[in-house]
DNA sequence: TATTGTTATACTCTATAACTATA
DNA sequence: TATAGTTATAGAGTATAACAATA
């Protein structure tokens, strides 16, 4: 098949349906369905940002601290859903690659204040942008009224608790 | 099965949308509200099922295994979008848990055939039972119509190249 | 006492690559 | 030569727990 080295196909080619093989009950399931999506497009999101060495969670967090002045450590830890010893981590990643400064906050001097360098303001408007060409990629088979329709499903399930 | 309807998800520690934060563009892309509702689901399950300590994964592969008779450890890698060492440990922690075996293929002396165990057919029938309630209450937010919908939708942005 | 950011540590998941025994 | 399963090893990513400074 290839001529390469002793290489593995892993994640780089995830088929959401092998040919020939029976998917029992998971062909029902809505919970398989969403996470055959979510690999795919997570996949395609990596490949897609890879110039920038930004992942969905880099991408996330670099839009939040963009939006929300002043952001602390451990809200954004929150947002994402991780642990704060993670955010620490992932902002030190984003403070490395120029990216994100923290600055002492003025109220709490414990605490600080996550924004973006000017390094990062530039280049996030770029990286938005492949952002979302990547998500028109995915959703490319969606007629305009399915993206609308898909989205409005998407928040009953995953949408505000209250 | 016959235990009444769970409306409410357990605890857990992800928010899909933090009061007072701005999302900015993520509240719009398609891939973020997969992810959001991943995460979501992704957790019910584990929480659902962790009497069993059954993942997503774990539950693909028996199930999968279950349906196609000498699955080769090299195919389900395949269809789970894993590298072939990642299934050997999977398939480990199944035959530890006493759910799987390794058959020696009769038509091919390097490969084994993978089988449920009778154990693992009975407890994956009470599993599966477990999976799908937990698949309707992720689901409940949504009428019978939307959910069929919602499927319809996921299979055209992962589906089948049809 | 509680909270913020941090560090230390470990565990899980995954990948790459090399090895064996077959084909 | 190529393939099936395995092993060794390393790199992300995450969590828990403890800590110092501050509230």
């Amino acid at each position: 098949m290839t001529s390469s080295v002793d290489t593995e196909l892993p994640t780089d080619h995830f088929e959401p349906h092998v040919p020939g093989i029976d998917y029992g009950v998971l062909d029902s399931l809505l919970g398989y369905g969403v996470r055959r999506a979510q690999l795919l497009i997570y996949e395609d999101f990596v490949a897609t940002l890879a110039p920038w060495s930004i992942t969905p969670q880099r991408f996330s967090a670099l839009t939040v601290i963009s939006r929300n002045a002043q952001l602390k450590l451990t809200q954004l830890a929150r947002i994402l859903g991780i642990a704060r010893s993670g955010a620490v981590l992932l902002v030190d990643a984003l403070a490395a690659m120029g990216y994100v400064e923290r600055v002492p906050s003025p109220e709490d001097r414990r605490a600080y204040g996550l924004v973006l360098t000017p390094k990062g303001i530039e280049d996030l408007k770029v990286i938005t942008e492949a952002v979302c060409e990547h998500d028109r990629r995915i959703g490319a088979r969606l007629a305009p009224e399915e993206s609308r329709e898909m989205m409005r499903l998407l928040r009953l399930v995953a949408g505000p608790r209250a």
